[in-house]
DNA sequence: AGAAAAAACTAACAATTGTTAGCTTCGTTT
DNA sequence: AAACGAAGCTAACAATTGTTAGTTTTTTCT
């Protein structure tokens, strides 16, 4: 059981509300008001808003980076790693959805981190990408578009932060179990 | 061929920098910069920042009930009333893809109009679940969560916007047969 | 051409923003 | 008990925000 720091839990606060009402919209004063302290007192902890935000975008995104480069090492069919693909997102998801929406919708208020994270979404895509044009190939996947294919499918799985919360009555494992199989379903041959 | 009033031009061109940085991060001088006038000119036009929200999100939402409300009085399958509901988001995409990404992600700073939106919204996904429901009853539809099947499909279709622009060199008639495909695919028995 | 209306401008406002400086309080270690 | 560092506080700052008032310019209409 570790214990959290206050600096961790200024982040979390700060990832909730940055999914509420988007980075911009919350203001310092807002963060420090739900941990309970006054605004001037966050900058013992942290170092800026921005590096708030920074901190929980790139930890998510090397995640996602991590999980597929290991992914992509499998000798799998491309379907399989597609569907692998798809039950990590739910996973990851699930343990950190606030900082999903930050991921999502707040990004382009990053400012020296930035170009760093738009490396690290092109990478993702491309390689992404890489393994449906794969399953197409080996008719594994169905013959269309296949940025339609990878948008169909990521869309989805980047909009899941918005629904995951609301449906803790769903059992969690029912979710990935059926998401996934519509999701498969759309796209395989 | 219609000539722009001004106003229009202001909401348009709101709408182009609420997609880029969010409604909370966009300044009415930023608005004005755009349309080549000062801030306070704006307001010969338009009565507030707020205001310029409301329209943008407000109109979309009512078309997109409209919509729906006509093909729910169609004599059609469940999957067809789908595909139908699927085609027209598309199209409504396409036509109105900066004003999109202010009702996915700037609706909860509405002020007056936010519980008249939520009613929108709220009846548009009750409207659409029930025909999923229909259609799973009737065997069309794959037997699964009918929350999970109204997730999968409206969560691609809400993040069209992100997307839609990027992609003017595909065909946009291509886009929307295969997308719907694919969509179709991941939902009929 | 001249009047009226529409739309632009300048200047300013009160409020709110992120952040800093300097001081106090608390718990821990010696 | 004394000393120290971590973490809180108050007060303030410079910048930016949406918006208004008052004035001037431009367009429209007769």
């Amino acid at each position: 059981m570790r214990k959290t720091t206050r600096k961790e839990e200024i982040i979390k606060v700060a990832a909730k509300l940055f999914k509420e009402k988007g980075y911009s919209a919350v203001t310092m004063r807002d963060i420090a008001k739900v941990v309970g302290v006054k605004a001037a007192s966050l900058y013992n902890h942290i170092s800026s808003k921005q590096d708030i935000l920074a901190t929980i975008i790139i930890s998510l995104a090397e995640e996602f980076t991590e999980d597929l480069e290991e992914i992509q090492l499998l000798d799998s069919t491309s379907l399989e790693k597609t569907r692998r693909i798809i039950m990590h997102h739910i996973d990851i998801t699930h343990r950190h959805t606030y900082e999903m929406a930050a991921l999502n919708n707040d990004w382009m208020h990053l400012e020296e981190q930035l170009d760093y994270y738009l490396l690290l979404r092109t990478a993702y895509e491309s390689n992404f990408r890489e393994i449906i044009i794969e399953g197409i190939k080996r008719k594994e996947i169905v013959d269309t578009n296949p940025e339609v294919v990878l948008f169909s499918v990521l869309s989805t799985l980047r909009s899941l932060y918005l629904w995951m919360p609301k449906k803790e009555d769903v059992d969690y494992k029912e979710i990935r179990s059926d998401l996934s199989r519509v999701l498969i379903n759309g796209i395989k041959r």
